[in-house]
DNA sequence: CGTTACCTTGATATATCTCAACTCAAGTGG
DNA sequence: CCACTTGAGTTGAGATATATCAAGGTAACG
């Protein structure tokens, strides 16, 4: 850990829009986020723009890149960001000597493969008041994991991006939020964003309102 | 690849319905599957059975449990298979050797993350028959790869399977399947499936009948 | 030959997409 | 300082994809 200080450059501020890393652009560093957030956003060969990830303060960014040499998606700074920056070839060579730096990467892909899998296969079976709901208590454990306040956030994303992140349309997120407001359950206004009751927001998250059986063999 | 081949013990055989890991259990091995099929199957916090993935000859299995030295979710075989077992152990040991090892498995790592990221949120926003399209299309370019043929291959997954891979019910894949058949695209009986028509298969993988809008920034 | 698991088909209900109009806030230039 | 523009967010009404429930069919298997 106290090694890979010692690669990383000083942290770098990127204004709101600026683009990190442009899709096909060759990797030559990867990335942690220190504070603000950026979106990665894929053009599919159809022409299609999907937001397939967001970063948060203590993120790295560039793991899903080292396969091909080649960032999959661009980078977006949602709000002024600062990131380090952390050169590929080095981090490399850190890794031919640590084995902890060897461990710690591993780790972080390791992580990353099992997370998206499992939170994106859940979301496939789930209704638009789950999906957000899912999406935020993530948030929310983010947030507190890093200290910051768990309840009570600014999220730079539009309704747009939320809703191409979850396969959901601006319109189904937006009504989706007002039906929380109503229960009491979060209040969305504008960017900022506060959960009230965790408990009810977490029962939201694991109901499939439709789509409750168990039909998998085994 | 060739030290890779030195620390794999050989193929062992397992009969379908067989439990190659479970999920919770310790990580000891990484496994390759050789032939036949496995699934991977996730049980939720909350009691639900989801299939997360489909692992297919050629695909290294375990990469998801080096995180937390844990398998995240059970390894069961869908047919009568055979798998190699890759110590774990040693397999570290490798890469702490040669780092061609230790980029084999990082970019085996990188590829996952990024394939199962852009999959996913492509299955998000897609309707049924153009998520099973992608779906077909994907597991003929992996048979293609491997040199089995690309447009007639036998799945062992159940509709259910399928079903819950892809966030549908078993009915919806029935019915799909049988639209297909009627275009004439696909043909479907049991567990024998035939691509008649590739390209119009791309066509309604890409097609994505609602939620075509352009709305997200950038 | 009966049992079991899987698959198919049909009818209905509903979540959410789509389209369109409107509000609101922020920023711009005259 | 005010009209104008622009992008984001909201709301409503209607269309539709797909889940749900239920019943019947098929195929493998002991």
């Amino acid at each position: 850990m106290a090694l890979l200080g010692e690669i990383t450059r000083p942290a770098v501020t990127l204004e709101k829009g600026a683009i990190l890393a442009r899709q096909g652009a060759a990797l030559c560093s990867l990335f942690a986020v220190h504070t603000g957030s950026l979106k990665q956003v894929n053009v599919t060969d159809n022409g299609e723009t999907l937001v397939t990830a967001l970063c948060l303060p203590g993120d790295m960014v560039g793991l899903d890149a080292i396969d091909k040499g080649v960032f999959p998606g661009s980078l977006i700074a949602l709000e002024t960001s600062g990131v380090c920056e952390i050169p590929y070839e080095k981090l490399d060579a850190l890794c031919d000597r640590s084995r902890e730096a060897r461990w710690l990467i591993q780790r972080c892909q390791s992580h990353d493969i099992h997370d998206e899998r499992l939170k994106l296969h859940l979301l496939l079976h789930r209704t638009a008041e789950a999906r957000l709901a899912c999406f935020f208590l993530a948030i929310s454990e983010r947030f507190r994991l890093r200290g910051y306040s768990s309840h009570h956030f600014r999220l730079a994303m539009t309704r747009s991006d939320i809703a191409s992140y979850l396969g959901l349309t601006p319109e189904t997120v937006g009504r989706t939020l007002v039906n929380y407001q109503r229960q009491n359950v979060m209040l969305a206004r504008g960017r900022e964003f506060r959960i009230l009751d965790l408990e009810q927001l977490k029962r939201l998250a694991e109901a499939n309102g439709r789509r409750h059986r168990q039909r998998v063999s085994q």
